[in-house]
DNA sequence: CCTGCTAATGATAGCGCAATCATTGAGCTT
DNA sequence: AAGCTCAATGATTGCGCTATCATTAGCAGG
């Protein structure tokens, strides 16, 4: 039990307190008091057990086991500015594209005995300023956060920060360091392209939540289509609500009511809303793919095995998460990176939903 | 440019260094000095604004904004040992299960000014133990992870940690502190209550990953169909891998053959499964629900909205991470919580898929 | 006018750890 | 045997912040 620090006169409680195990946080010294060395040995037995020799270590390890020690990060962050910390901002925790971005972070990252600090911003750049603070606070040695479309003072942070930072999901022209990403607007080209030499030739467009990439994949689709003179203005339906499967149907059903049914292909912005617009499309006895193309985006899991199998485009959101962090792992080994920016690629999944041939 | 701090004779840089921005980290005592003030009152502007007077609070927050400043909170947590920063430990980032958990964590978490160390334990009590530890470095002020499977060491960390603890999930008889879930053997009872009520007799199940929330579904089935001794060993097919829709359907495929197609109904312990177990009947040209019920769990989207919808056990995954989180905060404010012990309930919701009447 | 009080601000001393430099004692070389 | 290197260990100091107590000024009440 030790007297508290002030220059008061203490009475110190009987002796017996001192045997007492749990009470008082374990500190370093602690351990090196149990273990008669120095704290400063105790500390690289954690740290660089290599420069202890072997019978003080072991004699150090029984202490800290014995009594339980768990060191104190803040302690060892502020004394060595080394946080092990990466923070990570994302704008939902509920969408299956970013969870398994996040797989393929914290498999690196945990690899290589970094922890993520996780925030979620809502896709509102305000709400992500203020998240970056936060992750900023914790010293993070990077960052990996999502997109471009970061405020003003949010990207004054960043590039104060002097830390690697990767910005993932898209293709950036102006990258505030490293980026990884793939191209949703030419996806959404070759996806149009796609249906087009199907045979498809009145083809809709169901998006919601409308975020900078979506709005690229709708351009990549109206280019596509301006191109062959074949857009219409009113084949686009959105809400800027988040996806899901029930809005993808009730986004499938608005476009059949406002083009009197005319449409015969519909490019689903993702998976979700394709399997919505899938399922209703049966409900209303259309026929797919004869009567109706129908083609998702990101490629979930479902979209195989779903019958008729959804046309979707495969983009790889876990080795994407784990090529932004191994990026940021290497620039903080000192090591070359080949890339600043990473182009992951996509593919599209030719499955029977767009398959009228 | 400050000195650095050892007693060699220093030849400072040209004064004109003095100036410049961004390079230095900005600390509390840069931000004081510039507002002609203490360092004290500058933290106190931060966390106690109303201890200040509103003229040099301004002028604070003024100087805060211009050099940017950033507090440290390594050296905030040690000085004052509260982190804000909550623990959460989950066995899986690709599990919908508990990215909804997570959803309500971090929004109840997030409110309340705490940010959320996440950490994936794969379902393994030796990994979660070894995460468990790392929680505990960051000095966390409260801890949720998931179930009561830990190993003996971690549930003596835990129990040292005098920190609000909620284990979620499932319901334990022996929980460390607090205690947030449902009843995972009565919720597997019940389904099959539901399939004898609409007349299915050979009802098989479908498990994957059993890990022990899945083991007390399977225990409830079980003991179900014993005690209207309809239960066979061999109707029972499960696998240690993860759950996915490929996996049901696999499954449903050796369920099918290794029982000639006898069984007329199974649960499927998730909805994944389940919805591998439809699509896969299907394309057997096995009637669901005339020739066959399938049940999943959870009750994920896609089951309401899937052809026959799928019937389901729902249960409230969000509202699990907020009440949870809920209690912790209550606990850190010192206030009373009704219950360490909340029964989150569930609901089957029944669909066509088990609905032959 | 003095006492007593409160509100506003400051000085000081750590929090627990690791960077830095110092010390010791082998083991080697020549 | 002197001089050297190198490995192993320790003493000291400060990372950036806040808890604690001290100080000051302003003001009410008698």
């Amino acid at each position: 039990m030790l007297a508290k620090n002030n220059n008061q006169v203490q009475i110190l409680p009987m002796k017996t307190a001192k045997k007492r195990t749990s009470d008082k946080k374990i500190t370093l010294v602690d351990v090196a008091d149990a273990s008669g060395v120095s704290a400063i040995t105790v500390s690289r037995v954690i740290n660089q057990p290599e420069k202890v020799s072997e019978s003080l270590r072991i004699q150090v390890q029984k202490a800290i086991d014995s009594l339980g020690y768990i060191p104190n990060q803040h302690a060892s962050s502020l004394a060595s500015s080394k946080s092990k910390v990466i923070g990570v901002a994302i704008p939902s925790l509920s969408n299956i594209v970013f969870t398994e971005v996040l797989r393929g972070i914290y498999e690196v990252m945990g690899a290589a005995g970094y922890k993520v600090l996780l925030v979620d911003t809502h896709y509102s750049p305000l709400e992500e300023e203020k998240m970056v603070r936060t992750l900023l606070s914790q010293s993070p040695e990077g960052l990996i956060i999502t997109g471009g479309d970061q405020t003003k003072a949010c990207q004054n942070f960043l590039h104060k920060a002097r830390i690697p930072i990767v910005q993932i999901m898209e293709l950036l022209a102006d990258p505030i360091d490293m980026n990884v990403g793939f191209a949703h607007g030419r996806a959404g080209f070759d996806v149009v392209k796609h249906l087009l030499g199907q045979g498809y030739e009145r083809i809709g467009f169901i998006g919601a939540r409308m975020d900078p990439r979506v709005q690229q994949r709708m351009q990549g689709y109206k280019l596509a289509l301006e191109q062959v003179g074949k857009f219409e203005k009113n084949y686009i339906v959105t809400t800027p609500e988040p996806s899901s499967i029930g809005v993808g149907g009730d986004l499938f059903k608005s476009l059949m009511a406002s083009t009197n049914g005319i449409v015969d292909a519909v490019f689903c912005v993702n998976d979700d809303l394709a399997l919505g617009a899938l399922f209703e499309a049966q409900r209303m006895n259309i026929r797919v793919p004869q009567d109706m193309a129908i083609c998702g985006f990101n490629d979930i899991e479902a979209a195989e095995y779903v019958n008729p199998s959804l046309t979707s485009v495969s983009v790889g959101r876990y080795e994407m998460g784990v090529k932004a962090s191994e990026m940021i792992i290497r620039v903080l080994n000192e090591k070359p990176i080949d890339s600043k920016k990473v182009d992951m690629g996509y593919e599209i999944k030719k499955r029977a939903s767009t398959s009228r041939i």
